[in-house]
RNA sequence: UCCGGCGUAGCUCAGCGGCAGAGCGGGUGGCUGUUAACCACUAGGUCGUAGGUUCGAACCCUACCGCCGGAGCCA
């Protein structure tokens, strides 16, 4: 019977007859038989394989090292150490590719600068096969969140006309040769395109349809940030919701939030003691707590009161009506609250021009999402759904209303007030990992000037 | 992009103006129901690149490249 290492180290009952394929870790040998750990990325651990002097196949054992595959039949037996219930007791061993001395994986750690040299093969290692099977279970926890709540998915374009969307810089997109003094005209699409940063005035569309609405795929900045917690391409989770205000988007954020937690706590719970004994030794304890604790809520106007309040020693100064640092947001969450934090209604004046307008007429209604660690993890807000407003704010923010004429038209047929947010990926495993660069938590990173494999 | 730090063996690092080093990993041999096994032996170097100072540079100076941390921007 072919079983994953996975299925054989849960198996309940011994089993006479087993076959498994896989990675080896690592080799002992004795005089007179071997150990071997072979590893297939079912799960954490290893199955031990005991392999005896003289069986078929067991020529081949000097060149069964770290990194070759190999497969093996035999029987699940239980183990004689101390370290682990199941061992295959080999009858047969097959070399499928050997790894040879160069094979850059020792058995021993190592750093993670040097694990991303080598992306090809860092998924064999403990961790990095840790945070990819997280990162395959949260992809589907996030779909199944939103399709539990009758929410639809929507699939918006990866490349985009609208060549301002307020996210930052973008990448553009072209058949032009290099060099081409070619006007926009007759590039592919007729005009200038980019891939996206957000695929939020799209699925704003679909909102104002189809009521509840999701986007979960890549987006792309073409800023020149180099800091651990950014990347040219990332994922993004961007629900939309029709009928709903920023109470209620500030709710589905803390419930999606908690949700993801409670589902690495409870359906990965192998791969994130790895992490909390070798990433973060207080992860599972913070964890537990964002489970557990109701969010604190506050507005910016509080947040910055109670900033001004504190001693701490900030690098740079707290005024209304400037943007929270890094370091505010760190304190608010890690010092003072000690539980993520949602602040609301900033300056209408350091938020984008389709963020709604409060009655008072100095704030929008946003939200920013702040958790240990890592800060900020979701942006959302109330969208402007009253078209003379939206105007305004557009004038104001020097944006062209031509460009975004059916995002305007939105607000001319059957306008609604709705709400959303994004959500970063990579944030939220960096977030429930424990681990401290984006680069690490992304099969393939792409940051400024890197884009090896 | 700005500020700071670091580039020495496959990996992690020490050496900081006078013979190029250690541990781990690799190879060979031994030993052992072992499990980051253990013991012995052994191979392995353009000291990031280019220039400069000096009798002499891995070490001091300059520029560039790369990486890391922090900041800005944001998710």
């Amino acid at each position: 019977m072919q079983l994953s290492v996975k299925a054989a180290l849960a198996s309940a009952s011994p089993h006479d007859a087993v076959l498994l394929s896989g990675w080896v870790r690592t080799r002992r040998d004795a005089k007179s038989f071997s150990f071997l750990e072979l590893n297939d990325g079912s799960c954490l651990k290893g199955i031990q394989i005991v392999a005896d002097a003289g069986i078929p196949g067991s020529d081949d054992l000097h060149k069964m090292t770290t990194g070759a595959s190999i497969a093996v039949s035999g029987k699940l037996v239980p183990s004689q150490g101390s370290e682990q219930q199941w061992e295959v007791h080999a009858s047969s061993l097959s070399l499928i590719g050997p790894a040879d001395e160069s094979y850059p994986l020792q058995k021993k750690g190592h750093s993670l600068e040097f694990l991303r040299s080598i992306a090809h093969l860092r998924p064999r290692s403990n961790l990095f096969g840790a945070v990819f099977r997280i990162r395959s279970r949260l992809t589907f926890a996030v779909h199944r969140f939103f399709q539990e709540r009758g929410f639809v998915n929507v699939h918006t374009p990866l490349i985009t006309a609208s060549d301002c969307e307020g996210a930052g810089e973008m990448f553009r997109v072209t058949t032009l040769p290099q060099g081409a003094n070619t006007p926009p005209e007759q590039d592919f699409f007729g005009r200038n395109a980019f891939l996206t940063v957000s695929g939020q005035l799209e699925a704003e569309t679909f909102a104002c349809a189809l009521g509840k609405v999701y986007t979960f795929g890549p987006t792309f900045r073409a800023e020149n940030s180099n800091t651990s917690r950014h990347a040219a391409e990332f994922w993004m989770i961007e629900p939309e919701v029709a009928f709903c205000d920023l109470a209620a988007d500030m709710d589905l954020a803390e419930a999606h939030v908690k949700d993801m937690v409670r589902t690495v706590l409870s359906e990965c719970r192998e791969d994130i003691e790895f992490c909390n004994r070798f990433v973060d030794k207080e992860l599972i304890a913070r964890l537990t707590m964002v489970a557990e604790t109701p969010f604190q809520r506050l507005t910016y106007e509080d947040a910055v009161a109670i900033l001004k309040a504190s001693s701490h020693p900030f690098e740079y100064p707290v005024e209304y009506g400037l943007n929270l640092q890094s370091e505010h947001e760190r304190f608010l969450t890690e010092k003072h609250f000690k539980c993520p934090v949602t602040v609301y209604n900033y300056p209408k004046e350091i938020k984008p021009f389709y963020m709604r307008l409060n009655d008072d007429d100095r704030t929008v209604a946003a939200m920013d999402l702040l958790v240990p660690g890592i800060g900020e993890l979701i942006g959302g807000s109330q969208r402007e759904e009253r078209l003379d407003v939206l105007l305004a704010s557009m004038a104001r923010h020097n944006v062209n209303p031509d460009d975004y004429w059916w995002y305007t038209d939105l607000r001319k047929y059957g306008s609604v007030p709705h709400a959303g947010y994004g959500m970063g990926f990579e944030r939220l495993l960096m977030f429930v990992t424990g681990v401290g660069n984006i680069r690490d938590v992304i099969p393939f990173a792409r940051t400024p000037g890197s884009a090896e494999f």
